[in-house]
RNA sequence: GGAGGCGUCGCCUAGUCCGGUCUAUGGCGCCGCACUGCUAAUGCGGUUUGGGGCUUACCCCCCAUCGAGGGUUCAAAUCCCUCCGCCUCCGCCA
């Protein structure tokens, strides 16, 4: 959630932010009255309260006469005391619920507009020109199945579309992946961290995706449980409710989980190979820091994110994500997009968001500094979501005969081998 | 799944049986001040969190907060109910 002070004192800037995530901007308005009503509700109980323990402390006092006189107003405040709490926990809860309705408040530099409209940072890396070396590349699916890396017709049979397996090399690829990813997140000061990817509703809403996203989240209604659609969730809730001192920042961690989406709304999108899938492991770098370091922690999340696609020599460009496409927990978001080449286009293979205090005042993660207790910022960013880097390693590294090339930084982790050849069928 | 125990303002802890004197005790830690060649020790004061009022700010004041939420009562850390979490034992289990 957004910080009220800076509603009270700023609504024209809430009233932009909202206006530029193409939502709607009444509902400034209906949250300002909404705080004001919770503010004098609350003073009203107060003042009752107040009255009432006073009273209460004559009762045990008083001569029987006073006494008698005495309850029977302490009856009639009872009553009072009773109607302005419901009324102040009743206001309290509609401005909170309009409060969690509206995103964070989007950063000054994010370029205004939807999906398409985002700016393009930088661009790293080359762009095979398969033309020139005589052959015409295939795309990750063909040779995933040559390889028997990738099974998608048995991933639908047994659990439907948008379901696969990694089989034989395929396997082997994604615990390489993952064991280089979490080595690099390690070597950069990161705690490797596996965590829990089901999740009570507060740790969904906190981090924000009970919003807008909520269709893309999957329930389990007879415990009440989420599925985490990454370890962002579990790593944000992890500290929830505490309060952490200005030394101990900043905190880094990088997680590793199953992640599991919907993807409702995308019918007909991306649907060959394992590009978009419903389930899938992901190495996710989180940051906790002290607000005025934020910014800082977002470039040098985007820097990690380069290292690591770099290191898998694959050509990318980075994004500056346009306000439409932001989601509600980010006031900026960086993407990685990695050249896919039988598409001909840039596709997202990472994401780093900075949440500001937005998490952390919903999730009630503080910071002490001196005297000082106040909401931190958090931030998070995709080291290596593996299907899609995979596709990605297929496609830029094939070769003509079929075969695909590893790159160096994995061979460690193949058992040394530096190239996965086709098996025979 | 069954039985029992526990949850107090950083940590430990008193208080809960028997409601009001709890404005929650004491210790540790931490912060400030005093004293002191330095350090240590000692003394004094402070130290939950959230909301609100008054303020440039500080200070100060009010309300809530004893795991969470309800209930009983003029009055709840204390009595009742529900839930959550942790621990012990039993059962089951990768």
């Amino acid at each position: 959630m957004i910080d009220l002070r800076l509603l009270r004192e700023d609504p024209d800037r809430v009233r932009a932010s909202q206006r530029a995530r193409g939502e709607d901007v009444a509902l400034v308005d209906a949250l300002l009255s909404a705080d004001e009503r919770r503010r004098s509700s609350g003073m009203r109980f107060d003042e009752l309260r107040n009255e009432q323990k006073s009273l209460g402390k004559l009762i045990p006092k008083a001569s029987p006469e006073e006494r008698a006189e005495l309850l029977t107003k302490a009856e009639q405040l009872k009553a009072d005391v009773k109607a302005a709490e419901a009324e102040q926990n009743e206001a309290d809860e509609a401005a909170k619920q309009l409060l969690l309705q509206l995103g964070n408040i989007v950063h000054s530099d994010v370029p205004v507009g939807g999906e398409e409209d985002f700016t393009v940072l930088e661009t790293h890396g080359t762009i095979r020109d398969f033309g020139a070396e005589g052959f015409e590349p295939k795309d990750h699916l063909e040779l995933g199945e040559s390889l028997g890396a990738i099974d998608v017709e048995r991933g639908a049979k047994v659990s439907g579309s948008r379901f696969y397996y990694l089989t034989g090399v395929g396997a082997l690829l994604e615990l390489a992946l993952v064991n280089a990813a979490i080595a690099q997140a390690t070597e950069a000061g990161f705690i490797p961290m596996l965590t829990p990817a089901l999740v009570r509703p507060r740790a969904m809403e906190g981090t924000g995706f009970l919003g807008q996203a909520a269709e893309n989240v999957y329930h389990l209604e007879k415990d009440d449980y989420y599925l985490v659609g990454t370890s962002e969730v579990p790593l944000a809730a992890y500290h929830m409710d505490e309060i952490i001192d200005a030394d101990k920042l900043p905190l880094r961690y990088a997680g590793f989980s199953p992640c599991f989406r919907r993807e409702a709304g995308t019918y007909g999108k991306d649907t060959r190979g394992i590009f978009r899938v419903h389930q899938f492991d992901k190495v996710e770098m989180f940051s906790y820091v002290a607000p005025e370091e934020a910014e800082a922690e977002h470039k040098r999340l985007l820097e990690w994110e380069k290292q690591w696609l770099t290191s898998l020599e694959l050509p990318f460009q980075v994004i500056d994500v346009a306000t439409g496409d932001l989601g509600a927990s980010a006031s900026r978001k960086f993407d990685c997009e990695a050249w896919i080449p039988t598409q001909g286009k840039y596709r997202e293979l990472t994401s780093a968001s900075n949440c500001d205090g937005f998490q952390a005042r919903r999730l009630s993660i503080r910071y002490r500094d001196g005297k000082k207790t106040q909401p931190l910022s958090t931030l998070n960013g995709t080291l290596c979501a593996v299907p899609r880097t995979i596709v990605a390693i297929l496609e830029n590294h094939q070769q003509a005969d079929g075969s695909v090339r590893v790159p160096p930084v994995l061979r460690p982790y193949l058992g040394g081998r530096e190239v996965l050849e086709p098996i025979a069928k």
